[in-house]
DNA sequence: ACTAACTCGTACGTTCATGTACGAGCTTTT
DNA sequence: AAAAGCTCGTACATGAACGTACGAGTTAGT
């Protein structure tokens, strides 16, 4: 929710502390989920107040990080093909998607810790929408099974994509195997 | 582990205690992780200072429960046949353990956050290990897949169990359905 | 019954991060 | 250059659990 006009009232060296908060947060998040406010403006180069003046609450600055991730993630993800044979698409799919999730799972974790029951899950409405609608596709084609309600598929693809993360974290998979490790469980349970 | 001779000094009143305060933990923690000390002591009918005078910490007391919990699931599991074909042995086994994670989800992420890294896991070591036999089986008969390690294999069955409890738990799956999908997708991502 | 063990209330001390209050001094903006 | 907006330190208030200390009363074991 980039809102270059609505709140211009901001002035250029605000927009810059922002920006450099955010991303902070972001940064620190994603590898504790911890981390105290103190930290982050610390690591943002900015006092703590200076943070207070911005987010009112801790909860609010980590759901602007998580909003940064995710609008981030989003640009990545809106670029891929997802025409042709469902089963290719989904590859490239993952293959992106894994990186992000990898890449921001603590942050999710932190999140989801902070935010309102349900929060995290809206704020992805966006992934799960182009998700749920390519397996909808390849149910089309034939090519996914259809035994079983989408709604879980697309779940269980994210749990498989959290759960590859977290094998990666805890050493039990080598980070290089994982993309492919996660194509095939993912492929095998959607062709059933 | 029970003791009954190793610390047989404990009179009858305190082990009557312990064993409320245990199984106090056990219920309230799998519904709602963050109990505090007070709830469970007075869900247990006792004094938070008997309690305290039990287990010496919170982390403790959850150790504890979660061992109690795992100690009655093996009684459980250990009773399940898992000779013949490794598919049919897989779904018994699956019904069982279904039953037991959704059980103590909760209670399982209250041990997550505060014991000690990998100690969780630990605790898991004979469920675990009774898992990775039976997929191993299977895959010398040929009726599952080799292409991928036997260690990922084992979590990602366990992510797909905690994944459906999780979906059941927000109402996005019905309950008595759940047993019928995890079968099916654990099935799928085994025989590849 | 006598001793040791156990119960448990009240009260306190601790810790730790969150968030607030105040105000002096810098930047932008116009 | 003046006004408005921003920075940010120090200090404080808050709150939630945890865990400890003390001590009087109760219960079990032999």
């Amino acid at each position: 929710m980039a809102a270059p006009s609505a709140r211009s009232r901001r002035r250029a060296d605000a927009e810059r502390s922002i920006a450099r908060i955010v991303s902070a947060a972001r940064t620190l998040l994603s590898s504790d989920p911890n981390a105290t406010t103190d930290d982050i403006a610390q690591a943002a180069g900015v006092g703590r107040m200076t943070l207070y003046g911005h987010f009112r609450t801790r909860a609010d600055l980590v759901e602007a990080a998580l909003t940064d991730a995710l609008r981030t993630g989003e640009e990545t993800l809106s670029s891929i093909d997802l025409t042709g044979d469902a089963g290719d698409a989904m590859t490239r799919l993952l293959a992106s998607s894994w990186a992000l999730v990898a890449e921001s799972a603590a942050l999710l974790a932190a999140a989801e810790g902070v935010l309102p029951e349900g929060r995290v899950r809206d704020m992805h409405a966006e992934p799960a929408r182009r998700m749920a609608e390519l397996i909808r596709r390849g149910q089309e084609q034939g090519a996914f099974r259809t035994d079983l309600p989408t709604t879980w598929l697309v779940s269980l693809v994210q749990y498989i994509l959290h759960g590859a993360a977290a094998e990666v974290r805890a050493g039990r998979l080598p980070s290089d195997e994982a993309a492919y490790v996660v194509t095939r469980s993912v492929q095998s349970v959607l062709t059933g």
